[in-house]
DNA sequence: TATTGTTATACTCTATAACTATA
DNA sequence: TATAGTTATAGAGTATAACAATA
């Protein structure tokens, strides 16, 4: 009577019990994985991983950033920079230029400002879907999560 | 005046825009992603990585499963569980037994429930830490994290 | 002496395909 | 014909170490 009996719902187990769903950590991690699938299936038309496209974002709202910060940015390791900034460079994306004799500087070309828009417009349909089915304030839960994020 | 100044802040990077920062996928993958840091923290001194553990709470909640119904639920697919059990196995935390001649079913042993204890009290420790810091409901935040997870 | 960028390499997690056996 | 489990392998993402050049 005071539950209803979820008829029809979705099988993802023999209706095994689920401990996990009540922690934070798990709850997290499965949210974080669905919404990326989604993101990537938004994303993969344009040639674009989320990395790179937050890598787009990124340096085109900061023009002439240092690869060094835009790394730090996106916690992502000098190492691992270096063939990403490839990537972009070798697509036309972004043109880089010394700075000082060891930084280098980042800025969109043309075509990278244009593929970032078309990024944030299906970046921002497949947020728009997520937020519908939202029960709390969507600035709430980004608070919660920049923080949890430190 | 109605900003405060918030000095003495972490950088990240030399003084970038974060236009990320207002996206909830990215503030997902990266809530999701120190979070689990600190989960791997926590449960590395046991010995066992975060899927390992969850693959010890959801069995031990649910003795004598079926190892395609732990993988179903847990989104590891078959070829992965295999390896995933051998090393559970090989630690005697679980034992196996077949259904019928193609599904076998998992069960903890004594070792593998009192170290899915101590993996439990750990990870309550660090979620306990995170829900501190909330400034909404746990409860909200978990429910709408299950609904973005779908 | 610390930082930047690069190269090469290794490790983890996940994904795919092929195969056997069983329901 | 679909499912369960296994095996082998491939891929993406990330991590480490060593190096040269520069601040």
């Amino acid at each position: 009577m005071m539950a209803g009996k979820r008829e029809m719902e979705k099988e993802h187990g023999g209706g095994l019990v689920s401990p996990l769903d009540n922690l934070l950590g798990y709850c997290l991690r499965r949210a974080s994985m669905a919404m990326m699938a989604d993101l990537m299936s938004a994303l993969t038309p344009l040639g674009l991983s989320a990395g790179e496209a937050s890598f787009l974002i990124l340096v085109g709202a900061n023009p002439g950033c240092r690869q060094s910060d835009v790394g730090r940015m996106l916690e992502i390791k000098r190492a691992n920079m270096t063939p990403l900034v490839a990537r972009m460079k070798a697509r036309a994306l972004v043109t880089d230029a010394p700075i000082d004799g060891r930084s280098r500087s980042l800025t969109l070309t043309q075509a990278g400002i244009a593929l970032r828009d078309k990024a944030l417009a299906r970046i921002g349909a497949t947020e728009k879907k997520v937020r519908q089915a939202l029960t709390i304030d969507e600035n709430a839960l980004l608070a919660s999560l920049r923080s949890i994020a430190g």
